[in-house]
DNA sequence: TCTGGGGTCCTAGGACCC
DNA sequence: TCTGGGGTCCTAGGACCC
């Protein structure tokens, strides 16, 4: 003990990126063998009669330039052939469940990032798997996960997340692809800049403004010329991220933000009433889940889109949690009248927002009884009205009184 | 082409307090 | 009378991701 503690030497991380392809086909198709099973040109999402965009495309279509997030309107234009089969919702929850408690097998670092996308640490499981490489673990994992959940995934692994998700990207479909420790920089030499994550179209036409596309040409860049064009914030990040560094943790416990429920009308709405008559469905929503959570929200932020795309929101923060339609819907309505008296066009969407979100504490329920905007007694009516729907189904207890308060 | 629904994170100004 | 600096919270907007 009498040398010098020398700085523990950090071992490279082991984390993989397991990635469904194409979920929502893949689920639309399992959801319906017969009819969805059998197209090839399948996109899953809304109808053009509803606004509706393309939540995933087949491979198939992709031939055609179809890509998620497109009208489906434009994406049948591009590919008239393909049939259009709604998302469903229920199915893909459980399949997006199916897959995890098989990722969970591997190593108990599993952390969801979307419904259909996952990060694993595997960083101290080299002696639990006999000292397999990373990517023959990962081909095991993805054939366990076709074996028992159904779904077809790729796989990427290295040293940080960005590494893991690039890798991932470059695997599919179906694929597995690990970017070994020391192996890096050669990697990122062929990425281009407009794929990394976080790198979205706005930064990626700055970037381009100063001749930079790939990260090959930002490798060659010390951090002084990068700050200069992005400020210190941005250029360390950038420089990182070009050599594929990022601080590589995976949380297997995260707790929810915020949650929200939002509407596009198939037509725009121009009256009021019919306004409050949508908010109310959503603050119903929105309440159920957010009971259902056990959470209570400080914070109700309500959003508007207008009828020329222009988004507005409106929000507003209480001391003391609520979670009853009541007063989630009161809080509300008084922000969308905000917001329509500030600029009265037709709305296309409307939605509520929840944040600051925490569970109730258990020994301070009745002391704002009075004077808070929710009382227990709309708690205690709320929660029964939660067990009513339950058993006799969501019209067993309407809303409606709550429009005449 | 005519733009969903669910999220996360960041920034910036102003209020307010010390 | 004129003038501080720092910290925290709220609000609005926007970029980005799947």
């Amino acid at each position: 003990m009498h040398t010098p503690a020398s700085p523990p030497t950090p071992r490279p991380r082991r984390l993989l990126l397991v990635d469904c392809d194409q979920f929502f086909v893949q689920c639309a198709r399992i959801a319906d063998p017969d009819g969805a099973g059998r197209q090839a040109l399948l996109l899953v999402g809304g109808s053009p009669r509803s606004r509706g965009v393309v939540t995933s495309a087949s491979y198939e279509t992709r031939a055609f330039g179809v890509r998620s997030g497109m009208p489906t309107a434009a994406a049948l234009r591009l590919c008239p052939g393909a049939v259009v089969a709604p998302v469903p919702r229920s199915l893909c929850l459980e399949k997006s469940r199916e897959v995890r408690a098989v990722l969970r097998d591997f190593s108990p670092v599993v952390e969801p990032a979307s419904i259909d996308e996952a990060y694993i640490d595997m960083s101290g499981t080299e002696a639990l798997y006999a000292h397999e490489s990373l990517a023959g673990t990962a081909r095991r994992m993805q054939a366990d996960v076709r074996a028992r959940a159904g779904i077809a995934v790729s796989i990427g692994g290295g040293t940080s997340r960005i590494l893991a998700k690039l890798a991932a990207g470059r695997a599919k479909p179906a694929g597995v692809l690990v970017v070994e420790p020391g192996a890096e920089i050669e990697f990122m030499r062929s990425v281009l800049l407009r794929d990394i994550p976080g790198i979205g179209p706005v930064l990626a036409e700055e970037l381009a403004r100063h001749e930079l596309t790939t990260a090959e040409q930002t490798l060659g860049l010390d951090r002084v010329a990068l700050e200069q064009w992005l400020g210190p914030s941005r250029a360390r990040w950038l420089f990182d991220r070009v050599r594929g560094i990022d601080d590589g943790h995976v949380h297997s416990t995260r707790e929810a933000r915020s949650m929200s429920r939002e509407e596009t009308f198939p037509v725009d709405l121009t009256e009021d009433p019919d306004l409050q008559t949508q908010l109310l469905a959503l603050a119903v929503r929105l309440g159920a889940d957010l009971r259902r959570e056990g959470l209570r929200a400080r914070t109700i932020t309500v959003k508007l889109r207008d009828s020329d795309f222009r988004t507005r929101q409106a929000s507003k923060t209480v001391d003391e949690g609520v979670e009853t339609d009541r007063a989630i819907y009161e809080m509300a309505r008084s922000l969308l009248s905000r917001l329509r008296q500030d600029r009265r066009t037709g709305a296309r969407l409307l939605g509520i927002g929840v944040t600051k979100l925490a569970a109730p504490a258990p020994t301070q329920a009745a002391m704002f009884d009075e004077a808070g905007i929710e009382s227990d007694r709309d708690r205690r009516l709320a929660r029964a009205a939660d067990v009513a729907r339950a058993k006799f189904g969501r019209d067993a207890v309407r809303p409606g009184r709550l429009l005449d308060s």
